[in-house]
DNA sequence: GTCAACGTCGTC
DNA sequence: GACGACGTTGAC
């Protein structure tokens, strides 16, 4: 019986609602162990019976304060300096933002997320002044905003979930649909189309503010939760602006960005702009634990994991072709 | 004016 | 090379 209820309840999960499937995803990681050494409140089930592993998914979205507390103790560990910072690959396993509301995890100066509207992004990377159009047809990154403000008001006191909720699984897939990219868009299909499309999920596009989280349950009963890339990363916009190129653009934003750039020819030294279509660049949450970002106030440094792959680079040292990859040049020339 | 963040320099 | 501090730029 208790095995019947379950499949039932899993396919209720898995094909009802977003809201409802993602509730479960989150869970389920909320319920990942972590590896970095302190002691937590909660306690982890180990999934024998699926029954159980409804508890433990169900408890913590349930038990929301407690979850809160859990991640704040994170963000206590690290900020008291208990121990050493886990390096890349440990941050995208236990410092993943699963964050089950609008509030931020564990405080960060600049509360986790834009609060402004980035400023234009390189629509091209030049070498020695040729201009490359920008494969993505954006001229900024879209303004990153609190994700209650796309929510109704109500939802961030009682269910973050809520909203996705009250509409039924059609609608929801219809409002979690992205329009698609435009096959105009530089022809970069293929390959390149999952990084700049933005996350999706089982097939369909997800929103801005949407984490995906993809679980595998195995055999034994375990619950393993895993993540994509842009599992890290809130969904970046779809939404592109108009096409950004050096000549033929009339926007207001694109002309900036052609003033800025190698367009306006041999200009002196200027800040490069973020390539806004990078991982990094779509990134929008800033991990908050990073040396940027816990000395966001003094390093004037973006977070690690939101610094553009191009500006990582030394200047001139890459150029952008069209389908969007980016040669690294030295690497090139050997 | 405020704020985010790039560039640069000094230190380790 | 990594990191932090600071000046500065650019968007708002």
């Amino acid at each position: 019986m208790l095995s019947f209820l379950a499949t039932v309840f899993k396919a209720f999960c898995f094909s009802e609602t977003l809201s409802q499937m993602v509730l479960l995803l989150v869970s389920v990681c909320m319920e990942t162990p972590h590896t970095h050494g302190h002691a937590h409140s909660y306690t982890p089930t180990t999934g024998r019976d699926f029954s159980l592993q409804m508890d433990s998914c169900m408890n913590p979205v349930l038990d929301y304060s407690a979850q809160m507390e859990r991640y704040r103790s994170f963000a206590n560990f690290y900020k008291n300096g208990a121990a050493p910072f886990p390096q890349a690959a440990k941050i995208a396993r236990l410092a993943t933002p699963i964050f089950p509301s609008p509030m931020t995890p564990w405080s960060c100066d600049n509360g986790m997320l834009w609060g402004r509207k980035p400023p234009a992004v390189n629509v091209n990377v030049n070498v020695n002044g040729a201009h490359a159009h920008a494969h993505a047809h954006r001229t900024a990154m879209p303004r990153a905003e609190p994700l209650n403000v796309h929510m109704p008001s109500k939802m961030s006191a009682d269910n973050f979930l809520s909203p996705l909720s009250q509409v039924g699984g059609a609608e929801c897939m219809n409002r979690l649909k992205v329009p698609p990219q435009s096959s105009g868009s530089s022809g970069g299909g293929g390959a390149g189309e999952a990084e700049r499309g933005g996350a999706t999920f089982g097939g369909f596009a997800l929103p801005p503010g949407v984490i995906v989280m993809t679980t595998l349950h195995s055999g034994a009963g375990s619950s393993v939760a895993t993540m994509t890339d842009s599992a890290f990363q809130i969904a970046a916009d779809c939404q592109h602006s108009s096409s950004a190129s050096c000549s033929g653009s009339n926007t207001s934003t694109n002309a900036t960005v052609s003033a800025n750039n190698s367009c306006s020819g041999g200009a002196a030294k200027r800040k490069r702009k973020r390539c806004g279509v990078c991982a990094p660049c779509r990134r929008l949450i800033n991990c908050g634990v990073c040396s940027s970002c816990r000395n966001r106030k003094t390093g004037h440094q973006i977070c690690k994991f939101r610094k553009c792959e191009e500006l990582k680079k030394k200047p001139g040292s890459t150029v952008e072709v069209l389908n969007g990859e980016t040669l690294n040049l030295q690497h090139w020339r050997q």
